[in-house]
RNA sequence: UCCGGCUUAGCUCAGUCGGUAGAGCAGGUGGCUGUUAACCACCCUGUCGCAAGUUCGAGUCUUGCAGCCGGAGCCA
């Protein structure tokens, strides 16, 4: 039986006899003893295995090296040094697997860019392994949050019709024979209704028009899964393969939308902040330190409100010289972002009613006829995290709207149908939550906190 | 996709005015009675991203290409 290091390192008491299994982080050989401090994910800490020359086992602690997996057996005693509780004191050690000096994780900085071209073996540092111990934690509080509130899970498809989403360019999904049409067609020539579904499809970009036909229906649902976009972004923020949680809920508004996310945002946040102490910690001291502030700001803060229409008009009167001018109808650009977030608000900050042109036909027509009931959250430093509207419920009124931006009415006959019988006012939001584990961790890049990111150009591992 | 920067030892980096490459860490050997990414001493380590050009001479200057990073756009 081995028992978790985390364990080991909370025990409340000595223990006659522990096995522990992991790899080796450190090896510290003097002539009366040695110490390997050993590491198996379970928690940030290694455990001090002390290994005295006068053991049978102290010739094989002594050739270890970093890298290397091993098994421990002893007795778990108080520690004399001074910073850890506990440590094992072995009398067997067993090699599992060597590592030898070419092990590129050596007791040293390495830098991110670096890491990210083993991405096999950097779980097996501080940073990676707390990353991927509060992306694991943050995943569950997710859950725990909508599943207390009687949101249904829902799995929306992965494979989509490409016509109805127009959230980002598709990664095509097909089964024909690329290498043989290629050269015998010309753009648009190719014969869809011969291929594997008889039309054109693609990896979905977003969950959100089917989440809405099971939100009429069940009331309150969230989707949580992975999305694609095929554009060719090359930014910190962006990647083809990222994880959305997308909330739905019937009988609702925007204002119940706000109140819903900035509810979801605390309560997940808090919860990673209780399981996740150590990881934070080590986040806040070797990646940012304004990691707690952040937190902070996420948990304990208010939530400013302001319409885009207010958003505009103090960035007017901000008396800052922007690359890009601000006025009514522009999209807001990442520097009127940071401003807002970073200065003006110094917090979380829902832009609300943005101009009905840079925003999508299904997000709800105000009666000003001029902006829609769509919200952006902002936060210091990452940007947009959640992007979320009330839906146009009114028959009449979302036909126009695809009308007038040029869509295909009868690619949406079924989001349509909807609308026809029994619609109601309802609501929901998409989160990035790649996005919100970079603003709980501090990591920069987006890379950084998914195992193995998609990115232009890179689909190893 | 556009703009900018970077590319030197296994890793992190320095390299002056163009004069023939250096430090720390890792690795090796030895030392050290309990260390904390241990410490001390010694030793080893190079296609200076690739290709061409200028020059008596290029890590250094010029051009092209590639890769990476940052920013922008797109968005989550």
């Amino acid at each position: 039986m081995r028992a978790r290091v985390r364990d080991l390192l909370h025990s409340d008491g000595a223990r006659a006899h522990a096995r522990a299994m992991g790899w080796a982080r450190s090896v510290r050989v003097s002539k009366g003893v040695v110490f390997v401090a050993i590491n198996d994910g379970s928690c940030l800490d290694s455990l001090q295995v002390v290994v005295p020359a006068d053991q049978p086992a102290f010739e094989i602690a002594r050739r270890l090296t970093t890298g290397a997996s091993l098994v421990a057996e002893g007795a778990l005693v108080a520690s004399p040094g001074q910073q850890q509780q506990w440590e094992l004191h072995a009398t067997e050690i067993k090699t599992i697997g060597e590592a030898d000096s070419s092990y590129p994780l050596q007791n040293k900085r390495h830098s991110l860019e670096f890491l990210r071209s083993i991405a096999h073996l950097r779980p097996r540092t501080n940073t990676f392994g707390a990353v991927f111990r509060v992306r694991n934690a943050l995943s569950y509080a997710i859950h725990r949050f909508f599943q207390e509130r009687n949101f249904q899970w829902i799995h929306t498809p992965i494979i989509s019709g490409c016509d109805c989403e127009g959230a980002g360019e598709m990664f095509r999904v097909t089964t024909l024979d690329i290498e043989e049409l290629v050269g015998k067609c010309r753009p648009g020539e190719v014969d869809c209704s011969k291929d594997f579904f008889g039309r054109r499809t693609g990896l979905t970009v977003s969950g959100q028009l089917e989440a809405e036909l099971l939100a009429l229906a069940l009331s309150d649902v969230y989707t949580f899964g992975p999305t694609f976009r095929a554009e060719n972004s090359n930014t910190s923020r962006h990647v083809a393969e990222f994880w959305m949680v997308e909330p739905e809920i019937a009988f609702a508004d925007l204002a119940d939308d706000i109140s819903l996310a900035e509810d979801f945002l605390r309560s997940v946040t808090l919860e990673v902040m209780n399981r996740c102490e150590d990881d934070l910690a080590f986040f806040a001291k070797r990646v940012e330190k304004r990691v707690p502030e952040r937190l902070r700001l996420l948990t304990e803060s208010s939530y400013e409100v302001m319409t885009y229409r207010e958003a505009v008009a103090a960035l007017q009167r901000s008396g800052e010289s922007f690359e890009y001018p601000v006025h009514f109808g522009a999209d807001l650009q990442a520097e009127h972002e940071r401003y807002l977030t970073e200065k003006l608000t110094a917090g979380p900050l829902f832009v609300t009613d943005y101009p009905k042109n840079i925003k999508a036909f299904y997000m709800r027509l105000n009666d000003d006829d001029e902006t829609v009931a769509a919200t952006d959250l902002l936060v210091p430093q990452v940007g947009e995290i959640i992007g979320g509207s009330q839906r146009e419920e009114r028959l009449d009124v979302l036909e126009a709207r695809i009308a007038e931006q040029g869509l295909e009415r009868d690619d949406y006959w079924w989001y349509l149908d909807v609308r026809r019988y029994g619609t109601v006012p309802h609501a929901g939001f998409g989160l990035g939550f790649d996005r919100l584990l970079m603003y709980i961790t501090g990591l920069q890049n987006i890379r950084d906190v998914i195992p193995f990111p998609r990115t232009p150009g890179h689909a190893d591992f």
